[in-house]
DNA sequence: AATTTAATTGTAATCATTACAATAATGAAA
DNA sequence: TTTCATTATTGTAATGATTACAATTAAATT
């Protein structure tokens, strides 16, 4: 398992650092978009000399290696994912909780688009979760 | 042109101070989905007590009475625009300009969906405005 | 081992936003 | 019109996310 993790770091130019395997780790195995604050204290556990810095650093270089990416929902702060599939989001606007839900295919009306070039297609779902739906009803 | 305002205001419940009228003509004028801090410098030209506080305030106001939305782009400060028809953004990756593009229609699997409430879509299309791309083959 | 390079840390600075109390303006009631 | 209550605006301080940057540590190379 770990062994992958560090391959794929190799693969895409960068050393593989414990903190970043680590980093890397927790990403891949806490599929909820965690934020660097989030990835900071739940590490901190694990590498007590961790530094919140060394979080935002980390995460950039994989940024940049197209390892990581952040993601776009209207939230204060940032939100990280690994690369995955692509795929599209739904965010609960009662509990925030962000969803990966398979990709949402988008037409587009390209007459009116002219001379745009497109590299990415953000699709955010804003609504009420099945969870949420389900305390509403029992209340 | 300006009574239009005030009575729009009126009609959602808003008193029509003179700082609320200017937020919302500013808006209404500047369709490049100003932050609070751009809002803030340009109306204390006008207004020059005007405070930032008041600026959040008021556009916090506008959003509950919902004559104004926040716009989802991934960038650090909040983003606002006066509600009008339901549109996309396009975010130039260059210039970061976002622009406001016709309706992107989206094709749910609504199988693979099934429980979620859908309220809101969101599309935000990424790549180089027509204008970046003139930059770059004429360097 | 000595030297260079890369990785991590810690502190301070910056910037957006919010909390909150103080003041000013407005409108209603006496 | 004066008084009172409500609303709008302001200013300051607090918070939280992020970045800048210098200092330290660890790793790799000569």
């Amino acid at each position: 398992m770990k062994k992958s993790h560090i391959e794929l770091l190799k693969e895409h130019g960068i050393s593989p650092s414990l903190t970043r395997i680590e980093v890397y780790n927790y990403l891949d195995y806490n599929r909820n978009h965690p934020s660097v604050d989030t990835i900071y204290k739940q590490l901190s556990k694990k590498l007590p000399t961790l530094s919140k810095t060394t979080v935002y650093n980390i995460l950039k270089l994989f940024i940049e290696k197209n390892i990581v990416k952040e993601v776009t929902i209207g939230s204060q702060e940032s939100r990280y994912e690994i690369l995955l599939e692509e795929h599209s989001h739904f965010k609960c606007e009662i509990c925030h909780k962000v969803y990966d839900i398979p990709l949402v295919n988008i037409e587009h009306k390209f007459s009116s688009l002219e001379g745009f070039q497109i590299n990415e297609e953000v699709v955010l779902l804003k609504g009420i979760c099945p969870s949420c739906q389900q305390k509403i009803l029992t209340k």
